[in-house]
DNA sequence: GTCTATAGGTAGATAGAC
DNA sequence: GTCTATCTACCTATAGAC
């Protein structure tokens, strides 16, 4: 068999664990959703919390790695930008569930999970986009910005719409087939919206 | 006594469903947080999920109303953008608990919750925002740019650094005494780069 | 209104047959 | 490796004394 046991519950657990939080996640849920029992789980797994990792371990390290694979890239500043803004988002169009997953451990022990998260090998690091527009800016190439400031808004541009989507698709009325393109669109959106932010006359 | 026992709890569980989120809040921990008897919560609010809606209720239309009166003001398009930014980052300090509160019934139960926020009265209407934009720019005054992408960038750069926090503090060494200061500084720094982004020379 | 004690239900984890 | 059955712990909710 191609797909084995243990692929088949850190996929189920991923969804489960996304749709729900971790707290609101049940074994049951996850072993139904993998069409196995509740006692395999514990079997391949041990714990929830170990399930829980094992699906975070898996996906952190792919995600941490092709970004910076972008912010250490040589790409000019605005095509590096671009370049990010469509790798982020096309990832999170990929693993819708990464955001909310994130973001719920951030809650419920924030110290640690950042704590663990900053001590690993691959981890994304903007430390040299934000050097690149240090740079630029001396050059009186773009606008004065601070760096930080402009790193936070690309981020929060390009992830918040994953995790208030349900309140945007409300919001706008936006339904669940129109959202994949909307996101798309998004791309250009936040791209243009940058430059025009930074781009001297 | 000035504060009575309901309010008391009201605080405490505020504070707890903050921290853990709904599913991992223990009605124990918002007893011992409120120095009351476990007993005495369903006294006063019957459930768990009553107590959570009754925080909830409390919370949203003060929000909502706040935001409200700045989009449906008489502001020109820019001081608008910087009013709303200021407010909402404001609300957002005062109130560091809602985002999270709010994100994670999100991710719960998305389409009851959402369907319920829209529901209400008083709930934040950004239609005539969008509205305005629309105008200024077939008037030729400002850029042209989508005006649904353009709200959701302004709401994003200004709540997702308080629902990423940790991670953005632990990325960027802020500490949390200088976290404040970092967000009062941010509300500058969206307007200007929005009015950069959107201003014809 | 406030407390203690406990009922009732559910979830994570384990044991043991196959 | 996979299943069923069960244990144990915990949490919400209720009952009842004060």
């Amino acid at each position: 068999m191609g797909i084995t046991t243990e692929e088949k519950i850190l996929t189920a657990a991923r969804e489960v664990f996304t749709k729900k939080g971790y707290a609101a996640a049940r074994m049951q849920e996850i072993a139904d959703a993998a069409n196995i029992n509740k006692g395999l789980l514990h079997y391949y797994f041990r714990s929830k919390e170990n399930l829980f990792r094992a699906v975070f371990d898996k996906a952190f390290p792919k995600f941490a790695h092709q970004i910076n694979d972008i912010f250490e890239s040589d790409l000019p500043l605005f095509e590096k930008i671009e370049a990010f803004v469509n790798k982020y988002i096309d990832i999170l169009i990929q693993n819708p569930y990464l955001p909310a997953f994130v973001l719920n451990e951030l809650n419920t022990n924030p110290e640690e999970f950042v704590k663990d998260l900053l001590s690993r090998r691959e981890k994304p690091n903007p430390m040299k986009l934000i050097m690149q527009v240090k740079m630029e800016m001396e050059a009186g190439n773009i606008k004065p910005v601070d760096p930080i400031h402009l790193a936070i808004n690309v981020i929060s541009m390009s992830v918040f719409p994953f995790i208030g989507r349900p309140m945007i698709q409300g919001l706008f009325q936006i339904d669940d087939a129109a959202y994949l393109q909307f996101m798309n669109a998004r791309k250009k959106a936040i791209t243009e919206f940058v430059i025009n932010a930074l781009r001297k006359d």
